[in-house]
This record gives C-alpha cells, structure tokens and sequence, in this order.
DNA sequence: CCCGTAGTTCAAGATATATGAACTATGGAA
DNA sequence: TTCCATAGTTCATATATCTTGAACTACGGG
C-alpha cells in the first residue's frame, strides 16, 4: 500500500481546494470534519444524508481531500485519523474556507428538504429534457 | 440556436459556482470579467496567458459559468456582452465570491512564472510517476 | 444576396469518476 | 503462530464529463 501523499501547502491550489469542494458528498464530509475538533475516522462518513457511500468511493473522496490539500490521514492503528488543514489553508488563503464553508451552511439551510440534492446545477436536468426536442 | 438558459438565482448552488470556478481558464476569465465594471465579448478572452483557447472551448466555458449563475450573457448584435452577476450571488452567499478571487489573486502573485500553471494540485504528475513502479 | 465575424452545436477521442471485487494492514483472540 | 475481523486501498470497468475540430447559426454590412 503505497504511504498516502500530502501535498506540502505550498503546493496547494485554489483550484484544486474548490475542485474537492464541488462535489457535495465531499464537502459535506469537509464540513463536518471542520465542525468537529478532533479526528475522525473514515467509516464515519459512510452515511451521507440518506445515501450510504461504497467505502471504495469513501476512499476515493478521501484521497481527494487529501491531495487538495484540505485533509490530513494519518494510520492509527487499525484505522485513520483524519483532520483537516483549516490553519495552515488559512494562512496561504485567507478566509476562502470560512467563505466557502458558511455558504455551504446557508444552502442547507435554504434548503429544508424540499428540492431534491441536485449536483452542481439544474443543468443535467435541462440538458436531458432539451433532448427529446 | 437554444436561447442561452440563465438560472435563476434561487437556483444557484455552492457546488456549481465551486465546479465552475475549479477550471484554471474559467476562474480566470471569471476574475477578469469581475475586474471590469462593463460588459465584454467571448473573444476577449481567447488568450488566456500564452495559451489561446479554441472558440468551441470557449463557448463551453462561458456555458458552464452561464448555467453555474456566475454571469449573464446576452446578445447584442453580432458579439455577445457578458457581464457578471456579482450582486446577486453577493446576496445569495455573501463573501464567497470576494474570497475565491482574493484567493485567486494571492496566488496569482505567489506564482511568478516559476511553476507552471498546474492544474488542480500536483496530483496527476504524482500519479503519472507511480505508474512506473 | 453574399460575405465576414461571433458564437453555438455536434461528434469523437481523451480524461475523470463511481463502485464491486480483490487485496493490504493492523490488532486481537485462540 | 495462525486465524479472524475491521478499516482502508487498489484494481478493473462501466459511466460520465471534458476538449476541440468541423460544421452550423445568427447578425450586420456592402
């Protein structure tokens, strides 16, 4: 198992930051992970809202995180510890994940239940009905 | 030709702007059309640094900020007049928008001409290398 | 009516993403 | 030590998204 890569912080993009968080299942976990003050394992996430997230996607969402920058994992034992870079991003982009984390908050608070999750856009939806033209 | 779709700003998601804004060429041309306080043509922005991007590259950009709800574009003529939406997205998520193009900014600055204009992070040469293994 | 400019749409190849199945790593129990 | 369970990773492949040349549409002028 190759050791898992973190980039140094020099080498974090803005980009790559908002890249990772434009997926909702990511930055729904980036969220929590900020909310809380200590580490946390990945199984812990497996419950996204209702869904249930493969592990293999889990892991995947994670190296993402991880090599945008925005997470630290580190083996402890059987499994990992994961934290988020909130200081050291801070420092290199001031107040981008506070921003980007409180927007996230109105949205879900905007959004009761309501409409149904949409990724990204209403775009897909559009496009696939543009289709029977 | 499909009348260019414009959501509304209710419609407007956090994952949107941040996919939109994930794009080096996009968020450049977004950062560019904020600066100025008046409308521009697409083909403003066919330079992009040294690189020139193909029209139909272009359009699908200025597609993906259009429906992401980061500008309005609307014809006039023969060229079209994009303009930014800055106010409303303001109003939506206020000071997400300032703090992507701060962060934009800063690393714009800390980014001489030294490195070159990676995409994301420095993921995809990590992983390129690892292949031969 | 024809041409030039500005942009969109289409199609196909390249890239990225999602996930089941197989594998690795660690710690505890027998 | 060997076996097992738990937590993640890696691989393979199906799917979706992105990029871009070529063809097309829209407008304005001569």
């Amino acid at each position: 198992m190759r050791p898992l890569f973190h980039p140094s912080i020099d080498d974090v993009t803005v980009e790559g930051i908002l890249h990772a968080l434009s997926d909702p299942v990511r930055v729904s976990i980036y969220a929590r992970l900020a909310g809380l003050n200590c580490a946390a394992a990945c199984t812990a996430f497996q419950q996204a809202g209702d869904r249930v997230i493969p592990k293999s996607s889990l892991s995947q969402h994670f190296r993402v995180l991880r090599e945008a920058g925005l997470v630290r994992s580190e083996r402890s034992g059987v499994e990992m510890h994961n934290t988020t870079r909130c200081g050291e991003i801070e420092q290199r982009f001031p107040g981008l994940i506070p921003a980007i984390l409180n927007a996230h908050r109105m949205q879900a608070a905007g959004t009761p239940s309501s409409r149904p999750p949409r990724r990204r856009t209403a775009t897909a939806a559009v496009r696939k009905k543009a289709k029977g033209r």
